[in-house]
DNA sequence: TACGATGTTATTCT
DNA sequence: GAGAATAACATCGT
């Protein structure tokens, strides 16, 4: 489920619902997930305050006191539950954190793609694996970007989810993207018009933005049902599409693999 | 029943 | 070094 819309979503609501309280229990259930759950955070974070909930790209980091931040990310399939009840364990429950006021936050992952990691200082949120440029903030870095997306010979469907040019844009996103910014997802990098990388990324913001907005509600349902609704589906102009009506020009969308994973796009709207 | 596909990304290859 | 392929895992649809 996650892109940057949906990490997004997730961090406002644990800043919203955890910030100030305080660690009481850890429990790993199963340290098992891309790399394994540091044992030591069930002694570590006890006590420990929640300063914030940060976002860079697709990761989100649980500040809290001490310079101490849980750096998550969610894979394909990671999700927080929070409750005020208690949890009844399910299947691919990996890490348990009480806190007062009886709320727990549990981490599931089906596929165990996503990861939880213990960061000691604040600086390492920024040192993160050659992160790119936030979304947000490409108006101020769009100059570098362009400079850098100059020098590659790849797709721009293909940079697009390549993290250290932008951050947070995932499978979905880009083919919508592309859409809306009408650019063909098999458009070289390197011969793109300074008009159409503009294009490109008021429609990055765009997208990034509305998904921001029409997909938090579905992710809070989900949160509170436990019912797995996904993502906000029946906003996508393209994705998941093939075979059906381009809503712009009434021509067939088409699917196609770009470097293992599917583009959808409208070949007369695209170019 | 078997196989391919699924929102991600680090690692291994050419 | 760049870019492409592969692997990690579980589930679902054809």
């Amino acid at each position: 489920m996650p892109e940057l819309p949906e990490v997004e979503t997730v961090c406002r609501e644990l800043s919203n619902k955890i910030t100030g309280l305080y660690v009481l229990n850890v429990n790993i259930l199963n340290s098992k997930l891309r790399y394994d759950i540091p044992n030591k955070i069930e002694s570590i974070l006890l006590n420990k305050k929640i300063k914030m909930v940060l976002r860079r790209g697709k990761n989100g980091f649980i500040v809290l006191d001490a310079g101490y931040s849980l750096h998550f990310h969610l894979g394909m399939t990671g999700k927080f539950i929070l409750t005020d009840k208690k949890h009844v364990k399910s299947k691919h429950d990996h890490l348990k954190i009480e806190f007062n006021k009886k709320i727990t936050l549990i981490y599931n992952d089906v596929r165990k793609f996503g990861y939880i990691n213990l960061l000691k200082k604040p600086l390492d949120i920024i040192n993160i694996s050659q992160i790119g440029t936030e979304p947000f903030l490409l108006n101020f870095f769009k100059d570098q970007l362009f400079i850098k997306i100059k020098k590659t010979q790849r797709a721009l469907k293909e940079v697009l989810l390549d993290q250290s040019y932008i951050c947070g844009i995932g499978n979905i996103y880009a083919s919508e993207i592309l859409f809306e910014s009408k650019i063909s997802p098999f458009k070289k990098t390197k011969k793109l018009k300074v008009s159409e990388f503009n294009k490109l990324i008021e429609s990055i913001v765009l997208i990034l933005d509305l998904a921001i907005k029409k997909g938090g509600s579905s992710i809070k349902n989900y949160k509170k049902t436990n019912q797995d609704l996904g993502y906000f589906q029946t906003e996508f102009k393209v994705y998941n599409r093939d075979g059906q009506f381009c809503y712009d020009c009434k021509n067939l969308i088409i699917k196609i693999k770009q470097a293992g994973r599917s583009s959808f796009y409208c070949k007369q709207c695209q170019k």
